[in-house]
DNA sequence: AAATTGGATTGATAAATGTCAATCCGGATT
DNA sequence: AATCCGGATTGACATTTATCAATCCAATTT
C-alpha cells in the first residue's frame, strides 16, 4: 500500500493529494521488501533508485582503505534512501546502503521521480521541503563534527535522534558520530554527568 | 549592475532571461557595498536577507562557550550568503557572517525571494540547483569531517577549494577543518608527503 | 622610523581519542 | 544443551591533536 506515502506528502505539504496524484504516484513507485543485510546500494554502481522506507531501518556507509566504515546517515520510517551524488550527476556512488531490519520500501527510478515533479505539485514540494530540511541538518551536523567533543557529539545526538539509540548498535553510533566504538563506550560509562 | 546574477542564473539554468524576468529581478534585489569585517548577520538574529557576493569574500562562523570560533562556510564570488535554517523557520541564528574583504552584494529580502521563486521560474530553478548542490558538498564535508584525518581533510581541501587557500588566512582554514591553528601549521610542514 | 597588529611558527606538555587484545554476554542457530 | 556470533566492555598503550607560551615576520598604522 502507498498509504504512508501519501500520508507522508499531505503532512509535508499541508495540501491534499487529488485521485488523479494518487494514481501517478501509484504507478511510479514499485513495493519491495528487502531482508536485513540486503543492500539498496553497493559502492561503485550508479544510484538509479530512490527509496522510501515504509517499514524497517538502513544505513549509508563508506568504507576506508583501511576497511573502517563510515556512517554517514541512518533511515528509518518515512525517510528516504538514495545517494543523491551519484543520481543527480550518473557518477559511481562511493557508498553502500544496506537494510539493517527486514524493511519495506516504496521506490522508484530517478528518471521517473525527476518526471513526477512535472507531474504533481505535491511531490515537487515535497522534494524541495525535503532538500531544505536535509541541508539544515547536515548543516547542524556539520557544525557538531568541527566544533563539539566526542562527549558533546554523542549529548547532541541523543537528544536530536533519540531512536537512534533505540534503534542502532552503539557501534554504529560510534561510526556514525566519527568516534571508535571504544571511546563511545567509555564516554557512555563516564560522561554525560554535565 | 545586476549582470553578475543575471549571468549566474542564465549559466546555471541554461535558460536566457526574458526582459521581464530581468526586470523584476533587478526590482527586488538591492546593491550593497560592505566593508571588511562587517556583518551580514549576527549572532541572535533572524536572518532577513539573503545576499549574493558580486565582489569579495565572508565566513560564516559560531563563537562557542571557549570563545572559539568555528567556521561552517565560507563565501566568494557568486555564492550565496544567510543562513537558512534561521531564514526558513524565523529563529534566531547561531551564527555570524562577517566579511573578509571590502565587498559588493546583491541582497534581497526573504519574503521577496520567496515570492520571486514564483514569479520567475530561473530564478526558481537557481534556487533549486542550489539547495541540490549544497547538499552534495556538506554531504562531502560531512564524510571528511568523520572518516578522515587532519591531513587528509587539508589536502582534501587543496584539491576540492584551491581557492581558499589563496584568499583566507590559515588560521580560519584551520577552524574550517575543525583543527587548531598551531596542528594545521605543523601538517602543512610535514605532512603532504604522501 | 617606530609602534602596532594579525598571522604563522615552534617547542614543551597535556588531553583526547584510537588501537589492540582479551573477555563477556545474550540471543540465535544447530 | 552446546555452539556461534554480533556487540559491548575493559585495560594497557600508542598516536593524534589541543593547549599554552614564546617568538617571528610582514604589513599597516601612527
Amino acid at each position: 500500500m502507498h498509504d504512508a506515502l501519501f500520508k507522508y506528502i499531505e503532512v509535508r505539504t499541508g495540501e491534499k493529494l487529488t485521485d488523479n496524484e494518487r494514481d501517478v504516484i501509484t504507478a511510479v513507485f514499485d513495493r519491495k521488501r528487502m531482508r536485513k543485510r540486503q543492500y539498496f546500494l553497493q559502492e561503485g554502481d550508479v544510484c538509479r533508485y530512490i527509496g522510501f522506507i515504509v517499514k524497517g531501518s538502513a544505513r549509508m556507509f563508506s568504507v576506508d582503505e583501511k576497511g573502517h566504515e563510515h556512517i554517514m546517515r541512518f533511515g528509518l520510517e518515512s525517510w528516504w534512501i538514495s545517494d543523491q551524488e551519484s543520481m543527480i550527476n550518473l557518477t559511481p556512488s562511493p557508498y553502500y546502503i544496506e537494510m539493517l531490519e527486514d524493511s519495506e520500501l516504496l521506490v522508484i527510478s530517478v528518471p521517473n521521480a525527476l518526471e513526477l515533479r512535472n507531474k504533481s505539485r505535491c511531490f515537487d514540494l515535497t522534494v524541495q521541503a525535503l532538500d531544505r530540511h536535509q541541508t539544515i541538518s547536515m548543516q547542524k551536523r556539520i557544525h557538531a563534527a568541527i566544533g563539539m567533543t566526542a562527549e558533546e557529539r554523542f549529548s547532541d545526538l541523543s537528544r536530536t535522534y533519540p531512536e537512534f539509540l533505540e534503534r542502532f548498535p552503539m557501534n554504529m553510533i560510534a561510526s556514525y558520530l566519527g568516534l571508535s566504538p571504544e571511546t563511545l563506550s567509555r564516554i557512555r560509562k563516564n560522561g554525560l554527568r554535565k
